[in-house]
DNA sequence: AAATCGGGGTG
DNA sequence: CACCCAGATTT
């Protein structure tokens, strides 16, 4: 692979940048010193979610808690209530873990410090460094991985490769507002699929661009199969007070939901509602439906049935729910509004 | 190094 | 449906 002009290619990017760059929220403040609350709050809703989506989640979020001390100081119960339905909810769990240490030490002032937090990884730690302390820290992200793929031809690079390019280009007189040129030509014009090469500023510099197939690079990451999982969950009370449990480990930890008992393998349905009944001292259950949900790696199927106890319920609209709780909650809405005829 | 962890956007 | 998204943590 040819080398880059340096100078030329900085100076392509960021000429770009300061052109057309996006107006974001938490774009806000003195270029390399940041508000690192804002910078860290809008890091941490952005990793693998969608800048358009994290949009929305960033003001519910700023609004709820306006400062580290207040997020610090809240239930984590209200923290994922404002995570609700953003998904990967460690990420509302070690945000709030982290900002417990922040209230009392301060904000970390290095890459170094920064890292040691709960829910940073190396992208982030980059990131926040950057853009609020003016370190000079690449990061790398899916952008970046694709534009140095494209930029280079490295049809599969390797994270330590994409990190070996991305501290070489790292333009170190502006390196927050480097990283942010670099993810910014990658969410905008050097999309995964039909990049509009025409008007990159750098593409006298891509090697897949002279190439004639940049969309082929890089090459698709190889996922895991989606698991198949078989659940029964009851419905005790209606659809905004109802008896609900908190879920706890890896997933959907911390969130509420309806009590669930999974299918073990080669079982039918009529076990695990057994199981479900026993453990609640549930009884008349009732078939409302089933819902399937599907998330990156399983795809569920939940038969939902309405039964009677006596336990305690709670208001459904103050917990946070997943969307899979959602749809079966809403089975009970669709059968009602049926019998009445709407 | 590979699996796990949500939910939605986009072609 | 395939593939991806301003990744981190656990196995």
């Amino acid at each position: 692979m040819r080398p880059v002009d340096l100078p030329a290619f900085r100076a392509a990017l960021l000429n770009w940048f300061d052109a057309v760059g996006r107006d974001l929220p938490w774009r806000a403040g003195a270029e390399g010193a940041r508000d690192p609350y804002r910078v860290w709050v809008s890091e941490i809703l952005l990793q693998q979610t969608q800048v358009s989506r994290g949009l929305l989640y960033y003001e519910r979020f700023l609004t709820a808690f306006p400062t580290v001390q207040a997020l610090a100081a809240a239930p984590i119960e209200d923290v994922l209530k404002a995570w609700e339905g953003c998904g990967y909810y460690a990420r509302a769990r070690n945000l709030h873990r982290a900002a417990g240490f922040v209230a009392q030490q301060g904000f970390p002032a290095t890459y170094e410090g920064w890292l040691a937090l709960p829910g940073v990884g190396p992208y982030t730690a980059a990131a926040i460094s950057s853009l609020s302390c003016g370190e000079q820290r690449a990061v790398n992200d899916g952008n970046v991985r694709r534009v140095l793929s494209r930029l280079y031809g490295e049809k599969t690079p390797s994270e330590a490769w994409v990190q070996e390019k991305a501290n070489a280009l790292l333009d170190p007189t502006r390196p927050g507002t480097w990283n942010e040129a670099v993810m910014d030509l990658g969410a905008t014009l050097c999309t995964p699929k039909n990049p509009q090469c025409p008007q990159c500023p750098v593409n006298a510099f891509c090697a897949a661009f002279r190439a004639g197939e940049p969309s082929a690079y890089p090459a698709p990451k190889v996922r895991a199969a989606v698991k198949e999982v078989r659940a029964v969950a009851v419905l005790i009370g209606d659809d905004q007070n109802a008896v609900l449990e908190q879920r706890s480990g890896n997933l959907l930890g911390g969130l509420y939901g309806l009590p669930l008992e999974e299918m073990r393998d080669e079982e039918d349905g009529k076990a695990a509602l057994g199981r479900l009944l026993s453990r609640l001292q549930a009884h008349e259950p009732m078939l409302l439906g089933t819902v399937t949900h599907t998330m990156t790696h399983r795809h569920l199927t939940v038969d939902v049935y309405r039964a009677q106890a006596t336990l305690p319920r709670a208001r459904v609209q103050d917990a946070a729910l997943s969307r899979l709780d959602h749809k079966a909650l809403a089975l009970l809405k669709a059968r009602q509004e049926s019998l009445f005829g709407l």
